[in-house]
DNA sequence: TTGTATGCGTTATCAC
DNA sequence: GTGATAACGCATACAA
């Protein structure tokens, strides 16, 4: 593959001034532009980002690591990224934990052999000892979406307190008053923020928090299965099951549907996060939608920042009740 | 941040022999190997791949440019392609063309000037003269999913004609015969491919083909939607609409409830891929399912061989029926 | 078994 | 405006 070397000689130029007409850094002198131009497509040469990247100590490139490819509120936030960083001129390298830490941590571990110039990373239940060497050795980091309390490391996500109070209002408006919660992991801080959301919004709007109405998922969909099973089990079933994602709303469905069980007519189905297709199902999911574009843009400018030496404040965001049809609602309004 | 030298420094060695026991590439006395392990710990040090790469030659890392990241059946192909990757210690940049060339173009430059060590491409429509040079250029390459007719390159993707086959002879048995089809855009293979199966299919089993049930679409939801739209609308609506990929079955879907007909009492809906939710829906669809995970696996191994210069076979896959209930199937077993 | 020295392709410094 | 050249961090040929 041609270099630098054999597009100045070609163009009868020395590499110095084929660098500059690359990068237009110093002022070339029309004729030898040209000639530079001709000669870089001629040979079809492409600039050699390893070896640009050694000498100038940056990549241009991002890492994202996010908690699981598989899950569609991930993949949109992917986009987004992606999206942003295209704009910024930056790539964007992407690392699946699949909600492990030791593969979180694989993909830590490559990303920083990579030299990215900075990370954006949902990081996975707990603190491990790499994530907090690569706080310590300063390597620009952001977290998105999820947060990691005792490091020092700005963080992008949605806040969805008043949204699941609306939630619950909407609930309480709509006559029913045992409803149900299957969270996410404690280790989480989106699975202990949506918790703590909804058993405060219960005891604002005046309504029991039963024990027996909270069951513990993992944000994975066979917990909430599983967690639904146990709810319908109850001697006095909840009238609504509120999931804590939505693959533990898509678990939970599962399993309504295979006890014959009507949507809403015998339980009230809503969820945390809000997927393309919860609006194609009958009836469509009532539920909690985060603003998942900007949640990705901010990070990236938020990291952009950090790159480049400024400090940044971390970012909220609100998220919002959508009111469909899955809890009993008679119009679509919200 | 710490580098060889660094790590020789205070090992008391000299960088060839941190070189070595790094990569264990040669013997090296068994105290050089602890001093320099130490020397490794205690610095933290992380071997810059950038570095390496520009020595070596070889990035491990491979390009993955995909149709569309917000298209579920992408987004499980990626996944196998990263797992499959990561068990040969190889790391996978994705890139998303969003069913743009010059957006595909646009990644395909960049991992050609990352120096990937080779590239895994879901072609869009048309070949580009990027696209050509990089084939000329030699680099490891391998059409995935899609293929490009006229260029030299290995496909591996899943060929549907079978299942079509038994998803007509699969209709007829149900006693339909006004079977519709929303292709996707001719200009890819997968759409071509597809279409001509759904006619030859139609043909073998002597049911008419009749063009006003041939809808073009593009592979997207809206497409998808315009198309049902069309096709109910007919002086004689087919019975059953077949879309050509998920999300034109998405956007089926939506129409199909937009003007409150059921499904399958009023039409049927069967699609071309399977994803997850269709099995959540209220009547699951009937679906041809691809060996996605083999897909994204084979492509892998098949790009690997490439890049260690040997030769590859193309790979041909079956997809299969996926026998659900909305056809009008009374019964869930195929 | 170990160390020295070279070069990978690029950018940047310094002379001219 | 331009060119020679050093240096980035590493792997390796060669010498010892």
């Amino acid at each position: 593959m041609a270099s630098v070397k054999d597009v100045a000689k070609l163009a009868g130029v020395s590499v110095a001034t084929v660098s500059r007409v690359l990068n237009d850094s110093a002022a070339v002198s029309p004729g030898a532009r040209a000639r530079v131009q001709a000669a870089v497509d001629e040979l079809g040469y492409r600039p050699n980002a390893v070896a640009r990247s050694l000498r100038t100590d940056a990549t241009r490139t991002i890492g994202l690591v996010i908690g699981d490819i598989l899950n569609p509120f991930f993949t949109e936030l992917a986009r987004a990224v992606e999206d942003e960083a295209r704009t910024l001129g930056l790539s964007v390298v992407i690392g699946n934990a699949d909600e492990r830490p030791e593969r979180q941590d694989h993909y830590v571990r490559t990303l920083l052999e990579q030299r990215v110039d900075g990370l954006l990373l949902c990081p996975t239940a707990e603190i491990t000892p790499l994530v907090r060497d690569t706080v310590a050795a300063g390597l620009p980091l952001v977290f998105l979406d999820r947060t990691l309390p005792g490091l020092e490391v700005p963080a992008v996500r949605a806040d969805g307190a008043a949204a699941v109070d609306a939630l619950v209002a909407h609930l309480k408006r709509l006559g029913h008053r045992r409803i149900a919660f299957v969270s996410g992991p404690a280790l989480l801080s989106t699975g202990r923020e949506r918790t703590d959301a909804f058993i405060s919004a219960l005891a604002r709007h005046g309504l029991e928090v039963r024990p027996e109405y909270l069951e513990a998922g993992d944000f994975q969909a066979a917990s909430g299965r599983a967690g639904a099973a146990r709810l319908l089990e109850l001697p006095e079933p909840p009238e609504v099951i509120f999931a804590g994602d939505n693959l533990m709303a898509l678990g939970a469905l599962d399993e309504i549907r295979a006890r014959g069980l009507r949507i809403p007519g015998d339980v009230g189905l809503a969820s945390y996060d809000d997927v393309p297709w919860f609006t194609h199902l009958d009836p469509p999911i009532t539920a909690i939608g985060q603003p998942v574009q900007d949640l990705g843009r901010r990070a990236v400018r938020a990291l952009a920042e950090r790159v480049a030496g400024r400090p940044v404040e971390p970012v909220v965001l609100q998220a919002r009740l959508l009111v469909r049809r899955s809890c009993g609602e008679t119009e679509g309004s919200g």
